[in-house]
DNA sequence: AATATGACATGCT
DNA sequence: AAGCATGCCATAT
């Protein structure tokens, strides 16, 4: 069958089921750690779906507390274009939690969240939420 | 219903 | 390393 057809679409709602399920996950990002919007979209049972998660984020209100700077594109690059305030405020408030972006991208092997690296296990383990 | 648009991902040149 | 092309998928027009 088609597994295409399968997904629950229309169903009254499920826009912002899907949103909550994306900002749950963004919300569970410890500090100090970043992770992918495709990775965001798999673990909100949303596969394939990486740009719904920048749409859901990029509707979040000024001020939200939900930690949209910790969710970078693939190979950790910041997805905002170089020179755009929005990159700056991201780099700044990665930055303030100990995540250096100022290359534009960061070290995914360093700080990429559910992709514990063999001798990083330790700080994997040690991440503090918050 | 068809087309355009994205805070994406991947592969190839 | 840097672009360009193609694939993907939900939304907005």
């Amino acid at each position: 069958m088609a597994d295409r057809s399968e997904r629950t679409r229309g169903a009254p709602g499920e826009p912002e089921r899907r949103a909550r399920a994306i900002l749950d996950v963004v919300r569970s990002i410890p500090r100090g750690r970043v992770t992918t919007y495709g990775a965001v979209a798999a673990r909100a049972g949303l596969p394939r779906q990486a740009r719904l998660v920048g749409k859901v984020l990029s509707g979040l209100p000024a001020g939200s507390r939900v930690p949209w700077q910790r969710v970078v594109a693939a190979g950790g690059r910041i997805a905002f274009p170089a020179g755009s305030d929005a990159r700056a405020r991201q780099v700044a408030r990665l930055l303030a939690e100990g995540v250096d972006a100022s290359r534009g991208r960061v070290d995914l092997e360093r700080h990429g969240w559910s992709a514990p690296v063999a001798g990083d296990l330790d700080r994997w383990l040690w991440a503090r939420d918050e």
